[in-house]
DNA sequence: GAGTGGTCTAGACCACTGT
DNA sequence: CAGTGGTCTAGACCACTCC
């Protein structure tokens, strides 16, 4: 039997086509008919074409602004993150000299950005550790943690590249007063030279990858659309006396992200 | 001001809330009320009552089913891959006895499911390489793949844990006939063993992680809420010729899955 | 066939973005 | 203010599941 497809999904379908066919008016950042048009037109009911509208929306296809109308979507870079040779590069820059350490960041190796066209925002905060914190970290419930979270933009946009919520024991970030300043940040060196100020070193880091749907926050700043899919990074740092010393919960935009990771063999002996 | 929440928002909230607290005709299994009566109750419109329902559906809390009714889901369990861990053992089992080989598969170390548990379901066939698995594999376009499909699922419960489409150049595959041949799955001892079989070694798996909202025909299959997310794994076997031999797209279903890495750094000498 | 979700309509009104 | 998407209604009819 016929699949039976509904009168909205034939709709968003048959735009679809417009679009990959970059037929006139349904190139990047063209507009598209207005709703009330299609419903003019004899497309089907409001409903209907909301319906299809929508659907287009949520497969990252065409962008909705109340108020201002609905445009196709330039197609958007992958950003293609490399965490094992990162982490391994992010080691070895805390070792650089001063100079050095002040012109390179890890944001730029991802997104391919010079280093002077990222804006660094920064949010630094005092709270107890909730029970999930607290058994990651092998301490007490309660403990006082700190909590930093960051953000990540280029100058003439304002959509994020990443959002990022950093924990680390605040007894410990303590032992260095300018780890609890915001102000300093972005920290020229990163996290490894951070930890090396307060004599620790991190001797592995790993990392967990999930994914669900981007809440409605999330999507607006990261400039996806609604309903889309995020990955969400925890990133665990085990110093080199076996503790976890710091650990990042990273949402990066799913549709304009690839993680890369690596696993060598050993080769049979012959 | 306030942030204006809309009707059917309001109402996925509340059953949201229930269902968190566990609210007798709330607990997991159990038959949430039929929209129809929550339109009698004066909710709202049918239109508005399925807008909380749907939602309240991509976010894997119910799920719906025509004709049948709208359930509280089980929480589902999470499956954690360590593909670093996953790939080095894999590779050992190639060099073991047939009769370990036989009783040990892949698919259990991801799931902790006994290997009789689990039945694989292949088809094998040969297509010629479009432009992307050409550039992959480093062949013309147009050369003969052989294409195989598998998904796996316990016999109780037909949902599959992942959809697998493995490539192999049609000619390398074909050295050992049985490797053609789906009926020869599951194949003891894993893709090293087989690629034994034909005289390669595999020395390194790249694996790249994206992610996606599932397709409708993905949603059924792997048993997951329509519009929810999936993980696209797409990973590369190198020989130790620095060939690529084998290419599989997995697709994982997003809400429980986790991926696992782990990258070591080297110690600053002291 | 009874029961349940899914699609669709026609139209009213609200909320936000621009000028 | 005009223009555009977002929400909501009341009700008709369709498609699927289960008995």
């Amino acid at each position: 039997m016929a699949p039976k497809t509904p009168q909205w999904r034939g709709l968003a379908d048959q735009i679809a086509q417009d679009i990959a066919a970059g037929t006139p008016g349904y190139r990047p950042g063209d507009q598209l008919p207005q709703i009330r048009d299609l419903v003019a037109q004899g497309k089907g009911s409001k409903t209907t074409v909301l319906a299809a509208y929508k659907a287009l929306e949520a497969e990252g296809l065409v962008s909705m602004v109340r108020g201002h109308g609905t445009k196709v979507r330039q197609p958007t870079p992958h950003q293609i993150r490399r965490h094992q040779e990162r982490y391994v590069w992010e080691k070895k820059l805390a070792l650089r000299p001063d100079e050095v350490r002040r012109n390179n960041g890890v944001v730029d190796k991802d997104t391919g950005l010079k280093h002077d066209q990222i804006e660094t925002h920064a949010t630094f905060s005092a709270i107890p550790a909730d029970g999930g914190l607290a058994e990651r970290f092998g301490v007490d419930t309660g403990t006082l943690m700190l909590h930093r979270q960051y953000w990540h933009s280029t100058p003439e946009d304002s959509t994020a590249l990443s959002l990022i919520d950093s924990y680390m024991v605040h007894a410990v970030a303590a032992r260095n007063p300018d780890l609890l300043d915001s102000s300093k940040e972005p920290w020229p060196g990163g996290t490894h030279h951070q930890m090396s100020t307060i004599g620790i070193e991190i001797d592995r880091i790993d990392d967990g990858i999930r994914t669900r749907l981007a809440t409605q926050a999330e999507a607006r700043k990261l400039g996806i659309p609604a309903g889309s899919a995020v990955i969400l990074l925890d990133k665990t740092s085990v110093s080199t006396g076996g503790d976890v010393v710091e650990y990042s919960h990273v949402v990066l935009p799913g549709e304009r992200t690839e993680l890369r990771y690596s696993v060598p063999l050993e080769r049979w002996t012959r």
